[in-house]
RNA sequence: CAGGGAGGUCAGGUGAUCGCGGAUGGACAGGUUCCAUCUGAGGAAAGUCCGCUCUCCACAGAGCGCGGUGCUGGCUAACCGCCAGGCGGGGUAACCCGACGGAAAGUGCAGCAGAGAAGGAGAUUGCGGCGUGGACGCGAGUCCAUGCGCGCGAGGGUGAAACGGUGGUGUAAGAGACCACCAGCGCGAGCGGUGACGUUCGCGGCUUGGCAAACCCCACUGGGAGCAAGGCGAACAGGCGCAUUGGGGCUGCUCGUCCCGCAAAAAGCGCCGGGUAGGCUGCAUGAGGGGCGGAGCAAUUCGCCUCCUAGAGAGAUGAUCACCCCUUUCACCUGCGGGUGAAAGCGACAGAAAGCGGCUUAUCGAUCCCCCUGGACG
RNA sequence: GCGGGAGUAAUUCAGUGGUAGAAUGUUUCCUUGCCAAGGAAAAUGUCGCGCGUUCGAAUCGCGUCUCCCGCU
């Protein structure tokens, strides 16, 4: 789990990563990502009710979260970063969808170069 | 042993590492901080189908409309809930199911088929009567055809439904036309029961059908909106209209309408425009759980003791590993009961959002107790 | 958290107790040298699902599933 302060919460946020941010869409998920006047980065994550009942989408949640939090020390620092669970996400093993969100981040330019 | 019925309980476990919400305590660099301890989802948290607490709006009353409930008695804060009983239906039984008031208060509805489909109907075939014609016969008469403002409603046939059943009397043929018994209906009385109802007797007309999850009638019953309620504080920009003093108008009396009345009347009402989706609170000790005892068939209730157990706000329980348990698959062994090993498995349904009592729906399984039927053995 | 509505042929919709219909589309035939248009004919349905009321249910009642809209 993130911290209280690593979390994306405002609607007007969201609003603005829709908007205007650098999208990139694989079949399990849909990463979304802009600069902000942070030091740090915040992290967000939308679930609609497509994907199931609210167990369902608790479930994928929390991990999408746990996935994050494994990520976040080799990432670059300064962004907000929105992950849009997709129907196919459903039902994936944890492995899976680290190795997919490292794939996105990595694509996107996030990841900090290799120490 | 096999099959079935009713009810209850549980909802994988233990350990390790990395993380999260809340409370309490502490630290100093004083906050989007760190440390420690404790604590952190359900039997349905779900659907939002009923009911209530709570909050706000409002509240003089009556009528009509519009809903809700519907065997009886009890329980409950209340309910479309629960318990007990009655009646009806299903099952060999244990047991289960039932929107179960009223159809002689009224208005409606019943396609197709069928002769006829609901204030009393209907006659195709049929059973008869009378008339006419023909055939046979010595004759009495029999048979056939046909006609009738003729009698009949038993038999066949249609249909979900055709206005009691069986036997007899009766008749030209028949029929509750009449009689006996039975079924059913209504009325009255007795007995049992708080009551629904049961039971016995008498009388009646001989039968008076179905649908009220059609309108309706009867009995009881219902203010509206909801925690996105509401309160505090923050932010913002105000303008227009109505009425102007006893007469009328407007507004309110919140499911609709009408009557009557009342209230308020610039501290009023209505309309337009503008601001905020951020903070604090409501927000968790309650119709609460457990134990013992009393009342009651039970639901439930009374007394005493004891326990405190989530509180988020893009919304806290996850990830990884080991062992055990469970399920599935594969391999091997087997004394055919099973055993051993390996692999796989978001390990059933599912995630609190003001709280509570019910109902309904989803659910891999495990387990306890009681009951019924059948078989075997003693 | 709360309120309201819908589900019928491939599509858009009628049907409010009595044999499920219309338009468009589809298929076949006619017309034409060919196509379009036109004409004729045909096929097409678990009435979202389950249980009930009724002689009979798309229609009435209850439960359930899916979708849509509104309140802030």
């Amino acid at each position: 789990m993130l911290h209280k302060h690593l979390r994306l919460r405002q609607r007007d946020d969201f609003k603005r990563l829709r908007l205007s941010g650098e999208t990139r869409t694989q079949a399990l998920m849909t990463l979304s990502m802009l600069p902000n006047a942070l030091t740090h980065n915040r992290y967000g994550f939308i679930v609609s009710k497509q994907l199931g009942s609210a167990a369902v989408r608790n479930r994928v949640k929390r991990q999408l979260r746990e996935a994050m939090r494994m990520l976040h020390p080799s990432l670059r620092e300064g962004y907000d970063i929105v992950i849009i669970a997709r129907r196919a996400l459903v039902g994936q093993s944890f492995a899976v969808i680290v190795r997919t969100v490292q794939e996105l981040t990595r694509q996107s330019g996030l990841m900090r170069e290799e120490a």
